[in-house]
DNA sequence: CAGACGTGGGG
DNA sequence: TCCCCACGTCT
Protein backbone atom coordinates (compact mmCIF):
# COMPACT_ATOMS: atom_id res chain seq x y z
CA UNK A 1 0.00 0.00 0.00
CA UNK A 2 1.34 3.74 -0.73
CA UNK A 3 2.45 5.64 2.25
CA UNK A 4 0.15 8.71 1.70
CA UNK A 5 0.14 11.27 4.68
CA UNK A 6 -3.64 11.11 5.20
CA UNK A 7 -4.00 7.37 5.37
CA UNK A 8 -1.80 7.81 8.92
CA UNK A 9 -4.52 9.93 10.32
CA UNK A 10 -8.28 9.21 11.32
CA UNK A 11 -8.84 12.65 12.15
CA UNK A 12 -12.35 13.49 10.13
CA UNK A 13 -11.78 16.81 8.79
CA UNK A 14 -8.35 16.05 8.08
CA UNK A 15 -9.87 13.12 5.77
CA UNK A 16 -12.58 15.12 4.37
CA UNK A 17 -9.36 18.21 3.08
CA UNK A 18 -8.22 15.21 1.61
CA UNK A 19 -10.70 13.85 -0.54
CA UNK A 20 -11.65 17.00 -1.57
CA UNK A 21 -8.28 17.73 -2.72
CA UNK A 22 -8.11 14.75 -4.19
CA UNK A 23 -11.47 14.99 -6.58
CA UNK A 24 -9.94 15.37 -9.93
CA UNK A 25 -6.02 16.04 -8.14
CA UNK A 26 -3.42 13.55 -8.44
CA UNK A 27 -1.59 12.62 -5.36
CA UNK A 28 1.15 14.45 -6.07
CA UNK A 29 -0.25 17.63 -6.15
CA UNK A 30 -1.74 17.95 -3.32
CA UNK A 31 0.67 16.25 -0.95
CA UNK A 32 1.70 19.54 0.11
CA UNK A 33 -1.29 21.65 0.18
CA UNK A 34 -2.87 19.01 2.40
CA UNK A 35 0.18 19.29 4.91
CA UNK A 36 0.47 23.09 5.01
CA UNK A 37 -3.35 23.15 5.40
CA UNK A 38 -3.73 21.13 8.19
CA UNK A 39 -1.01 22.78 10.15
CA UNK A 40 -2.29 26.34 9.74
CA UNK A 41 -6.46 25.23 9.84
CA UNK A 42 -6.62 21.98 11.59
CA UNK A 43 -10.27 22.06 12.45
CA UNK A 44 -13.18 22.96 10.62
CA UNK A 45 -13.49 25.97 12.79
CA UNK A 46 -10.56 27.43 11.78
CA UNK A 47 -10.94 26.58 8.36
CA UNK A 48 -14.17 28.80 8.70
CA UNK A 49 -12.99 31.60 10.76
CA UNK A 50 -9.90 31.70 8.31
CA UNK A 51 -12.45 33.19 5.67
CA UNK A 52 -12.69 31.69 1.94
CA UNK A 53 -9.82 33.84 0.28
CA UNK A 54 -7.65 32.27 2.48
CA UNK A 55 -8.54 28.93 1.01
CA UNK A 56 -8.62 30.18 -2.43
CA UNK A 57 -5.31 30.72 -1.90
CA UNK A 58 -3.83 27.63 0.11
CA UNK A 59 -5.61 26.15 -3.48
CA UNK A 60 -2.98 27.55 -6.20
CA UNK A 61 -1.42 24.63 -7.73
CA UNK A 62 -4.66 22.11 -7.52
CA UNK A 63 -7.19 23.61 -10.08
CA UNK A 64 -10.60 23.56 -10.11
CA UNK A 65 -10.90 26.26 -7.40
CA UNK A 66 -14.70 26.05 -6.83
CA UNK A 67 -13.35 23.35 -4.66
CA UNK A 68 -12.15 25.51 -1.80
CA UNK A 69 -15.18 27.84 -2.22
CA UNK A 70 -17.16 24.78 -1.15
CA UNK A 71 -14.72 23.51 0.91
CA UNK A 72 -15.02 27.13 3.81
CA UNK A 73 -18.71 26.52 3.19
CA UNK A 74 -18.57 23.05 4.23
CA UNK A 75 -16.73 24.69 7.41
CA UNK A 76 -19.01 26.72 8.41
CA UNK A 77 -22.05 24.06 8.04
CA UNK A 78 -20.27 21.98 9.99
CA UNK A 79 -19.69 24.51 12.63
CA UNK A 80 -23.30 25.86 12.63
CA UNK A 81 -24.90 22.62 12.88
CA UNK A 82 -22.87 19.71 13.44
CA UNK A 83 -21.01 21.72 16.26
CA UNK A 84 -17.17 21.59 14.90
CA UNK A 85 -17.58 18.07 14.05
CA UNK A 86 -17.66 16.57 10.93
CA UNK A 87 -20.81 14.60 10.59
CA UNK A 88 -20.03 10.41 10.28
CA UNK A 89 -23.99 9.97 8.44
CA UNK A 90 -24.19 9.57 4.62
CA UNK A 91 -27.09 12.05 4.13
CA UNK A 92 -25.35 14.93 6.22
CA UNK A 93 -22.05 14.08 4.43
CA UNK A 94 -23.60 14.57 1.22
CA UNK A 95 -25.68 17.61 1.91
CA UNK A 96 -22.23 19.59 2.63
CA UNK A 97 -21.06 21.68 -0.52
CA UNK A 98 -18.42 19.99 -2.96
CA UNK A 99 -19.64 16.69 -1.04
CA UNK A 100 -20.40 13.70 -3.51
CA UNK A 101 -21.19 10.18 -3.21
CA UNK A 102 -17.68 9.48 -3.60
CA UNK A 103 -16.17 11.40 -1.08
CA UNK A 104 -18.80 11.28 1.47
CA UNK A 105 -18.31 7.62 1.34
CA UNK A 106 -14.63 8.01 1.92
CA UNK A 107 -15.24 9.96 4.80
CA UNK A 108 -17.35 7.17 6.32
CA UNK A 109 -14.36 4.61 5.24
CA UNK A 110 -11.33 6.66 6.52
CA UNK A 111 -12.42 8.58 9.05
CA UNK A 112 -15.06 6.21 10.69
CA UNK A 113 -14.08 3.08 9.74
CA UNK A 114 -17.52 2.41 7.88
CA UNK A 115 -18.04 -0.82 5.56
CA UNK A 116 -18.78 1.13 3.07
CA UNK A 117 -17.41 1.00 -0.85
CA UNK A 118 -15.80 4.19 -2.00
CA UNK A 119 -16.16 4.50 -5.06
CA UNK A 120 -14.54 6.54 -7.98
CA UNK A 121 -12.90 6.12 -11.55
CA UNK A 122 -10.47 3.70 -10.67
CA UNK A 123 -13.20 1.41 -8.44
CA UNK A 124 -15.42 1.73 -11.72
CA UNK A 125 -12.95 0.44 -13.45
CA UNK A 126 -11.74 -2.75 -10.97
CA UNK A 127 -15.75 -3.74 -10.93
CA UNK A 128 -16.66 -3.67 -14.37
CA UNK A 129 -13.95 -5.22 -15.57
CA UNK A 130 -12.35 -7.78 -13.00
CA UNK A 131 -16.27 -8.56 -11.44
CA UNK A 132 -18.86 -7.80 -13.69
CA UNK A 133 -17.04 -7.94 -17.19
CA UNK A 134 -19.85 -5.48 -18.20
CA UNK A 135 -20.47 -1.75 -18.42
CA UNK A 136 -22.64 -0.59 -15.11
CA UNK A 137 -24.60 2.35 -14.24
CA UNK A 138 -23.79 4.03 -11.49
CA UNK A 139 -26.59 2.44 -8.99
CA UNK A 140 -25.78 -1.21 -9.79
CA UNK A 141 -21.79 -0.08 -9.32
CA UNK A 142 -21.95 0.95 -5.78
CA UNK A 143 -24.36 -1.88 -5.24
CA UNK A 144 -21.25 -4.46 -6.26
CA UNK A 145 -18.69 -2.67 -4.90
CA UNK A 146 -20.70 -2.32 -1.35
CA UNK A 147 -21.15 -6.28 -1.15
CA UNK A 148 -17.83 -6.85 -1.92
CA UNK A 149 -16.49 -5.09 1.48
CA UNK A 150 -16.20 -7.22 4.10
CA UNK A 151 -17.41 -7.18 7.43
CA UNK A 152 -15.08 -4.62 9.70
CA UNK A 153 -12.70 -4.52 6.56
CA UNK A 154 -14.05 -1.14 5.16
CA UNK A 155 -11.09 1.09 5.41
CA UNK A 156 -8.47 -1.94 4.23
CA UNK A 157 -10.80 -2.79 1.28
CA UNK A 158 -11.25 0.53 0.07
CA UNK A 159 -7.21 1.65 0.37
CA UNK A 160 -6.56 -1.52 -1.42
CA UNK A 161 -9.06 -0.77 -4.16
CA UNK A 162 -8.14 2.43 -4.48
CA UNK A 163 -4.22 1.84 -4.65
CA UNK A 164 -5.00 -1.45 -7.54
CA UNK A 165 -7.18 0.69 -9.55
CA UNK A 166 -4.28 3.34 -9.72
CA UNK A 167 -1.38 0.94 -10.31
CA UNK A 168 -2.23 -1.62 -12.06
CA UNK A 169 -5.66 -1.88 -12.98
CA UNK A 170 -5.06 1.36 -15.19
CA UNK A 171 -7.38 2.72 -17.76
CA UNK A 172 -4.54 2.00 -20.43
CA UNK A 173 -1.86 -0.52 -20.33
CA UNK A 174 -2.92 -2.34 -17.07
CA UNK A 175 -0.51 -4.41 -15.75
CA UNK A 176 -2.43 -7.52 -15.76
CA UNK A 177 0.41 -9.99 -15.95
CA UNK A 178 1.25 -9.23 -11.93
CA UNK A 179 -2.30 -8.72 -11.27
CA UNK A 180 -3.48 -10.45 -8.32
CA UNK A 181 -7.02 -10.61 -9.87
CA UNK A 182 -5.91 -12.42 -12.73
CA UNK A 183 -7.00 -15.96 -12.57
CA UNK A 184 -10.52 -14.91 -11.68
CA UNK A 185 -10.98 -11.17 -13.89
CA UNK A 186 -14.06 -11.78 -16.03
CA UNK A 187 -12.43 -9.36 -18.59
CA UNK A 188 -9.78 -11.56 -18.93
CA UNK A 189 -11.59 -14.70 -18.97
CA UNK A 190 -13.33 -13.29 -21.88
CA UNK A 191 -10.29 -12.59 -23.57
CA UNK A 192 -8.68 -9.16 -23.18
CA UNK A 193 -9.50 -8.29 -27.34
CA UNK A 194 -13.19 -7.68 -26.13
CA UNK A 195 -13.93 -3.87 -25.51
CA UNK A 196 -12.94 -2.47 -22.17
CA UNK A 197 -16.11 -2.82 -20.27
CA UNK A 198 -14.56 0.17 -18.20
CA UNK A 199 -14.96 2.59 -21.55
CA UNK A 200 -19.14 2.62 -20.97
CA UNK A 201 -19.17 2.49 -16.92
CA UNK A 202 -21.19 5.33 -15.02
CA UNK A 203 -18.28 7.28 -13.46
CA UNK A 204 -15.48 6.81 -15.43
CA UNK A 205 -13.57 9.99 -16.54
CA UNK A 206 -14.54 11.50 -20.35
CA UNK A 207 -13.07 13.74 -22.72
CA UNK A 208 -13.35 17.10 -22.30
CA UNK A 209 -12.54 20.69 -24.18
CA UNK A 210 -9.55 22.20 -25.57
CA UNK A 211 -7.84 24.01 -22.79
CA UNK A 212 -5.75 26.43 -24.81
CA UNK A 213 -8.09 29.21 -25.59
CA UNK A 214 -10.72 28.29 -22.63
CA UNK A 215 -12.19 30.62 -20.33
CA UNK A 216 -11.26 28.15 -17.73
CA UNK A 217 -7.73 29.10 -19.00
CA UNK A 218 -8.88 32.52 -18.24
CA UNK A 219 -10.29 31.92 -14.85
CA UNK A 220 -6.89 29.71 -13.64
CA UNK A 221 -5.03 33.31 -14.68
CA UNK A 222 -6.76 35.63 -13.28
CA UNK A 223 -7.56 33.66 -9.83
CA UNK A 224 -3.19 33.60 -10.02
CA UNK A 225 -3.19 37.23 -10.30
CA UNK A 226 -5.71 37.61 -6.95
CA UNK A 227 -3.99 35.27 -4.97
CA UNK A 228 -1.11 38.20 -4.86
CA UNK A 229 -3.88 41.15 -4.05
CA UNK A 230 -5.88 42.73 -5.28
CA UNK A 231 -6.03 43.72 -8.88
CA UNK A 232 -6.48 47.09 -10.04
CA UNK A 233 -7.49 48.57 -13.58
CA UNK A 234 -3.91 48.35 -15.16
CA UNK A 235 -3.71 44.93 -13.60
CA UNK A 236 -6.83 43.70 -15.32
CA UNK A 237 -5.74 45.24 -18.51
CA UNK A 238 -2.91 43.46 -18.49
CA UNK A 239 -4.88 40.04 -18.59
CA UNK A 240 -7.04 41.02 -21.55
CA UNK A 241 -3.96 41.85 -23.36
CA UNK A 242 -2.51 38.82 -22.89
CA UNK A 243 -5.26 36.67 -23.17
CA UNK A 244 -8.00 38.47 -24.70
CA UNK A 245 -10.82 41.02 -24.04
CA UNK A 246 -13.75 38.89 -24.41
CA UNK A 247 -12.31 35.98 -22.26
CA UNK A 248 -10.97 37.56 -19.22
CA UNK A 249 -14.64 39.37 -19.26
CA UNK A 250 -15.99 35.82 -19.44
CA UNK A 251 -13.93 34.88 -16.76
CA UNK A 252 -14.36 37.53 -14.33
CA UNK A 253 -18.21 37.36 -14.79
CA UNK A 254 -18.33 33.36 -13.78
CA UNK A 255 -15.86 33.80 -10.80
CA UNK A 256 -18.22 36.60 -9.71
CA UNK A 257 -21.44 34.63 -10.42
CA UNK A 258 -19.55 31.66 -8.51
CA UNK A 259 -18.76 33.75 -5.31
CA UNK A 260 -15.15 33.70 -5.48
CA UNK A 261 -14.29 37.49 -6.40
CA UNK A 262 -15.84 40.66 -6.48
CA UNK A 263 -15.13 44.10 -6.59
CA UNK A 264 -14.49 46.06 -3.88
CA UNK A 265 -13.54 49.98 -3.69
CA UNK A 266 -12.90 49.75 -7.62
CA UNK A 267 -10.64 46.64 -7.87
CA UNK A 268 -11.08 42.83 -7.85
CA UNK A 269 -10.06 40.36 -4.78
CA UNK A 270 -10.85 37.81 -3.80
CA UNK A 271 -13.98 37.27 -2.11
CA UNK A 272 -14.29 36.46 1.98
CA UNK A 273 -10.97 37.85 2.31
C1' DC B 1 -27.77 15.35 -18.36
C1' DA B 2 -24.05 17.04 -21.21
C1' DG B 3 -20.95 20.37 -20.29
C1' DA B 4 -18.22 23.33 -17.28
C1' DC B 5 -14.59 23.34 -14.27
C1' DG B 6 -7.45 23.69 -13.81
C1' DT B 7 -3.22 22.00 -13.50
C1' DG B 8 0.97 19.50 -14.21
C1' DG B 9 3.26 15.61 -16.29
C1' DG B 10 4.47 12.66 -20.19
C1' DG B 11 4.88 11.38 -25.07
C1' DT C 1 5.90 22.64 -29.69
C1' DC C 2 1.93 20.67 -28.87
C1' DC C 3 -1.35 17.40 -27.64
C1' DC C 4 -3.09 14.00 -24.47
C1' DC C 5 -3.86 12.26 -20.06
C1' DA C 6 -5.59 11.89 -15.09
C1' DC C 7 -9.15 13.26 -11.82
C1' DG C 8 -15.77 14.16 -9.01
C1' DT C 9 -19.34 17.58 -8.33
C1' DC C 10 -22.75 20.63 -9.72
C1' DT C 11 -26.20 22.61 -12.70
Amino acid sequence: MRDLPWRRTRDPWAILVAEVMLQQTQVSRAETAWTSLLVDLPTPAAAAAAGQAELVRRWEGLGYNRRAVGLHRAAVVIVDRHRGAVPDDLDELLALPGVGPYTARAVLAFAFERDVAVVDTNVARIISRAVTGAPLSAPVLQRVADALVGEGDGWRHNQAMLDHGALVCTARGPACDGCALRRSCAWRRAGAENPDPSRTTAGTSRPQARFEGSVRQARGAVLDVLRRGPAGPPEVDRLRQRLGVDRVDRALATLVAEGLIEWSAGRMVLSGG
